[in-house]
DNA sequence: ATGGTAGCGCTGCTA
């Protein structure tokens, strides 16, 4: 089964780039950030017609996210249920469970600048999320959480160390909270794959920073140990980067092993 | 030099 996430910068204007992603890539899963789409306005038709259910979380002009899948899709949950929400009334989770594994759909909030509110929400969000896992999941289920982190988890994850001192996305707390849901019970499946520093999902559209290799490590995929173990391949695909109204990132995919039967 | 670009939607905000 092959997993993917990619966060779109807008599914208006990137629906063509994405349904030739998809024609290509084959995903049986994709997970989408950033879709700034009403649900009124998702592109449930253009999906079906190249094999694929959908479910969508949308809010209007910001964030949005969505769960496409071609092995089935079920169970489709919306936000943090009960949970207070430390951004509530965005559109940044979406759940669902496709070919026997639970997938979970995360926009995590920006964060802006260190010190403001919103950094201090983005790590409250971050909490939230482990607490929401801990509260509905079990770490020895089948479970993917898949998305745009907003986070680069280490040094290595960032084009260099130095430019990124005082800013969002590498802080200490920021790491912690990404390190919380991996001692939860999450695996970095890329990581399972490739430890080289460099390899990058996003590049800001500015200063030609993605030929530049000025780039960040911050869209992940995060499994329990019982996909963890089916993990056989993962690629960020930097084609998909380039080209004509590219977004900022790249997808990235996993491709896992058939589970084992235990009665085998 | 606090820069630069893209998207949303129409003025400036968000990333």
């Amino acid at each position: 089964m092959r997993l993917a996430t990619w966060n779109v910068n807008s599914l208006k204007a990137r629906l063509p780039r994405v349904e030739e992603w998809l024609a290509y890539a084959r995903p049986d899963v994709l997970c989408l950030q950033e879709t700034k789409l009403p649900d009124e306005a998702f592109p449930t038709m253009a999906f079906s017609a190249l094999g694929y259910e959908s479910a969508h979380h949308g809010q209007g002009r910001w964030n949005g996210v969505a769960v496409l899948s071609r092995v089935g899709l079920h169970d489709v949950e919306r936000g943090f249920g009960d949970l207070p929400d430390p951004y509530e009334g965005d559109a940044r989770l979406v759940a669902a469970t496709c070919g026997g594994v639970r997938v979970v759909c995360v926009y995590v909030p920006n964060g802006r600048e260190v010190g403001s509110d919103f950094y201090d929400r983005k790590l409250a969000w971050l909490g939230c999320l482990r607490e929401w896992l801990a509260r509905h999941h079990a770490p020895d289920e089948p479970l993917a959480l898949l998305g745009d982190f907003n986070v680069a988890p280490e040094d290595r994850d960032v084009w260099s160390p130095e430019a990124f001192v005082g800013s969002t996305h590498v802080t200490g707390p920021e790491r912690a909270a990404v390190a919380g849901l991996r001692e939860w019970g999450l695996v970095d499946a890329f990581r399972r794959c490739y430890e080289d520093a460099g390899l990058f999902t996003y590049w800001d559209y500015r200063r030609g920073d993605f030929h530049q290799h000025r780039g960040m490590r911050i869209d992940l995929v995060l499994v329990t140990e019982p996909v963890a173990e089916r993990v056989v391949y993962a690629l960020v695909d930097r084609n998909a980067r380039k080209g004509q109204q590219p977004s900022d990132h790249a997808p990235v995919l996993v491709d896992l092993a058939d589970p084992t039967d235990p009665a085998a």
